[in-house]
DNA sequence: AACGCAGTCAACCGCTGTCGA
DNA sequence: CTCGACAGCGGTTGACTGCGT
């Protein structure tokens, strides 16, 4: 493996960092900032390649990196927002201020795997996975409403839901599995659509899934039909933890006013549609800059306290 | 003490997307 | 439109470490 597609210099120097080289390019960046990493090595005085010290600088050096242990919070936030967009790393790293896309990739790898568990369903080619608790939406994994399983239970129950009461547990203050919703801009949910709401814990994510099982009806919508199709999640979820609460009463031309639009400013949820917290769910869609779902549409709110167990969730065929 | 094994994590590899010429 | 340079990303590797035997 000697081969290094940017670094076949034979001066390029390879492998662990020295704290030489390390101060090296920290007095270089701080000086002259970075604009072109292939001319860093040179005028830093680094035998390195524009890659490495890249990667360095992003991972290890910069100021604003956050070193150490995992918090609980973000531990969650990671177990939570991977649920969704699966291994897409850097995309959860641009929720965690601090963290590199590599370190939650490796506490990924090294830590949270042992404490989920993927079951073995053994025909899904899907890269999103599925937790015990967290029931991925199935028209992504099966296509097909009705041969959604039953999860198998965790090897290790300390993680997820093993105590509802248990502000440690990923969803401490909802029984209710993790859904995503799905929606096509301009397409109004049909009354007696399945919608799915679930709340995870502390984090104000929120997502609905329309579970209406027709796979006609789904292909009908396109584009969703392109995911649909591939077993791939799309990419909807950029606003979808990082909005805030819809405020109550703020609806359709009002939202803008009343200080929700930043709702607006997520491009990934042009096609898409957020729910937002209780009291009350507003539905909203970008291309409608509007609210097509809430008081007029079967959308369950979850409970407001741990013991809550009554909100009907999941179609009891499942 | 020596060895094997598993876990951790920094770094590399190869691919893709973007942008400017 | 094409091409090359570059940045960014996810997957993978391998050195290191700690622990058990």
């Amino acid at each position: 493996m000697g081969h290094h597609s940017c670094c076949n210099q034979q001066k390029v120097k390879r492998g662990l960092w020295s704290p030489e080289e390390d101060e090296k390019l920290i007095k270089y960046i701080t000086t002259h900032g970075y604009g072109c990493w292939s001319e860093v090595p040179d005028k830093a005085g680094l035998q390195r390649c524009g890659k490495s010290c890249r990667l360095r600088w992003i991972n290890y050096l910069r100021p604003d990196i956050r070193r150490g242990r995992f918090s609980p919070e973000e531990e969650k936030l990671i177990i939570s927002l991977h649920a969704v967009v699966g291994n897409r790393w850097a995309h959860i790293a641009s929720h965690l201020p601090g963290r590199t896309d590599n370190e939650i990739k490796n506490y990924w790898n090294s830590w949270i795997k042992k404490k989920i568990r993927k079951p073995n369903t053994g025909t899904s080619t899907s890269s999103i996975p599925q937790y015990s608790n967290i029931q991925i939406p199935p028209t992504i994994l099966t296509q097909d409403f009705n041969s959604l399983t039953q999860f198998e239970p965790l090897e290790n129950q300390t993680m997820i839901n093993s105590n509802p009461n248990d502000n440690n547990s990923i969803f401490p203050s909802s029984p209710i599995p993790l859904f995503m919703f799905e929606s096509e801009c301009g397409v109004t949910m049909a009354k007696d659509d399945h919608e799915l709401v679930a709340d995870v814990g502390n984090l104000n994510l929120v997502d609905i899934w329309n579970t209406n099982g027709n796979q006609n009806d789904h292909q009908a919508l396109s584009p969703l039909s392109s995911f649909v199709d591939h077993n791939y999640l799309p990419p909807l979820v950029d606003g979808l933890v990082t909005m805030g609460p819809v405020p109550p009463g703020c609806i359709g031309e009002d939202c803008e006013a009343s200080g929700s639009h930043e709702c607006f400013e997520k491009n990934e949820l042009s096609e898409w549609v957020e729910a937002q917290q209780y009291p009350g769910f507003y539905i909203w869609d970008q291309g409608l800059q509007g609210q097509i779902g809430g008081d007029d549409l079967p959308v369950s709110t979850p409970p407001k306290s741990n013991t809550d167990n009554s909100v009907d969730t999941f179609p009891s065929s499942l």
